[in-house]
Formats: C-alpha cells, sequence, structure tokens
DNA sequence: TACTATACCTACCTTTTTACTAGGCTTTAT
DNA sequence: ATAAAGCCTAGTAAAAAGGTAGGTATAGTA
C-alpha cells in the first residue's frame, strides 16, 4: 500500500511549482536541486504530467515549467492518479474483466477502501497545502 | 498503492476460516481449492499469521487451521497490516529517521491519508464481511 | 506398527516493477 | 553562434512480488 516514489515526486514537483512559479516559469533543474531529486528522473514525470493539461512548458534557454490552473484547481487526488496511473486498491477495480475467486467476497471491503481514499484525496487542494503550510505547522516526526 | 496479493490472501483466508471452521478445523488443501489459490503460497501467509496469535493449528493428520478468536474480533485493518508489514502510504510514517526532502511539506497529507485508510479498515471486522454476504448482496462488477 | 494426511521449514527461482542513468535531439533567449 | 533549457528513447541494477520444490515433523487410523 506504499506511494511510489513517482507519486510523491510528481506531487512535490506540483507544490514547488505552485509556490515558486507565480511569476514566470520554473527550470526542472532549480526544482530538482530543492527537493533534492534527481533531474532525469524529474523530466520523466513532467513528461508524464505534460501530456494531461496539468502543467505548460516553456522551452529554449530560460525555458521551464508553470502550472496550467491556479492551485486551489487541483487535487492532490488528480495528480497522484496521474502519477501511478491508478488509486485503486485491487486491479479489478479498474479491469473488471478479471475477477479472481479470492475476492470476490471481499469486493465490498476493497470499494469502500477505494472510496475511503479518493473521498479523502480529493478533498484536498494544492492550495490547501499552501495554505497549511503558511500557518506554521511543522510536521517534523 | 496496490494491496498485494499476499494481503489479499491473508484476508481470503481468515474468511474462509470464519465461514468454514465453526466445527473443527480446517485443511488447507481445501481453502487453496475453494479459493483457487496455490497451496504451497498459502503455507507460507499461514505461517505468516500463525507467528501472531490470530489462528491456532492442528498438526497431523485430520489437522488444519481454525481462528483463535470469533470473528468478531478480527478487524481488516489487522490482517492487512500483519499481511502486508505496514498499512503506511509511506515508508516515513513508519520509519521516521530516514525523512526525505521531497516529503517534507507533504507529512500531513500522508499522515491524513494513513488515518483514512486505517479508520476505514479498522471499522470493519471479519464479522461484518459474513454478515454483508448472507444479506445477498452480489458484488458483480 | 506402518501408513497416510496434514502442518512446518528452508531454499530457490522467475518475472515484474521501480527508480533511476545515459546520451543525444530540439527549441529559443541572448 | 552559443548556451540553457526542455524532449525523447533506450538501457539497467536492484528490489519486490509471486510463486515452486523438496524435504521434515507430527499425529490420527488401520
Amino acid at each position: 500500500m506504499r506511494i511510489s516514489t513517482k507519486g510523491r515526486y510528481a506531487l512535490c514537483v506540483m507544490l514547488d511549482l505552485a509556490q515558486n512559479g507565480t511569476d514566470g516559469c520554473v527550470a526542472l533543474k532549480d526544482i530538482a536541486e530543492r527537493q533534492n531529486i534527481s533531474k532525469k528522473y524529474l523530466e520523466q514525470i513532467m513528461a508524464l504530467l505534460n501530456r494531461q493539461d496539468v502543467i505548460k512548458t516553456v522551452r529554449g534557454a530560460q525555458g521551464g515549467y508553470k502550472l496550467a490552473r491556479t492551485p486551489d484547481r487541483y487535487t492532490v487526488a488528480e495528480i497522484l492518479k496521474l502519477a501511478e496511473g491508478s488509486l485503486a486498491p485491487i486491479d479489478e477495480l479498474d479491469d473488471p474483466s478479471a475477477p479472481q475467486a479470492a475476492d470476490w467476497q471481499l469486493m465490498y471491503v476493497w470499494q469502500g477502501l477505494y472510496s475511503a481514499i479518493t473521498d479523502y484525496l480529493e478533498g484536498i487542494t494544492l492550495q490547501d497545502i499552501l495554505d497549511h503550510n503558511a500557518q506554521g505547522f511543522d510536521y517534523i516526526i
């Protein structure tokens, strides 16, 4: 039940764009350095996000990325789903054509879990995260 | 964010024991056939469950497994956590000693997600699943 | 007592996924 | 013209997933 690093990085990048891209665009190099993530790996994640309409790019020197919408119009669910491919806890919820005997009696549990996850993640926008962090809560664990 | 087959099988086995182990014990061979799961693989999962106090075994001929408690005293969360090792969506929630820069600002999202997942799964017992299926709801998707 | 059915244990193995790295091509501001 | 950016495709090492194989230990039954 782990979120992959791809999903975590995607969300992290989007948040970085929300914070640092208010005027103009942000170079991937800077994001990679700020967040301590491999730039080359990030490139692939950007390509993923780019294929949908979530970010805009500016090519050439002084180019970079920026958000396609305001931060309040992205949910965490949308971004994670894009990066991860799916948020469903079991295959059958995405691909009903391949039922497994072992899951038969448990489908309602999996469906409920799926709802619990998506309901929560759809309830949080990038703006919510910005606001939350602005309030000075430190989540040092 | 997928539940592994190990987790799905573990829950499935526990449910099978709840249904078929009311009098005496249940042989793994029968469970494997009923649920269409490799018996050899199930052996390993039973060993996992056995190390905690969740099932009892009867060795020798006519032996098998039975639940250690009544079905209403198992939550889905407990079983899945045992099989999967953890239900946390990111490593840091289990191992706070290895913080990643990229997750810093997102910890509250991950903690909330973790809570959403465990709250849901702790709210469902094996008995709840039995009752639900007894009501004749078919979850054919 | 022998036989058989069961659980238990350890090792190995194949495939898939993850998380990158490498290197070149394209675009554009200066 | 040059340099700084993004774009694209391929390769790859390590880990995890999902098993298989084969033997040992235990106990009920004939």
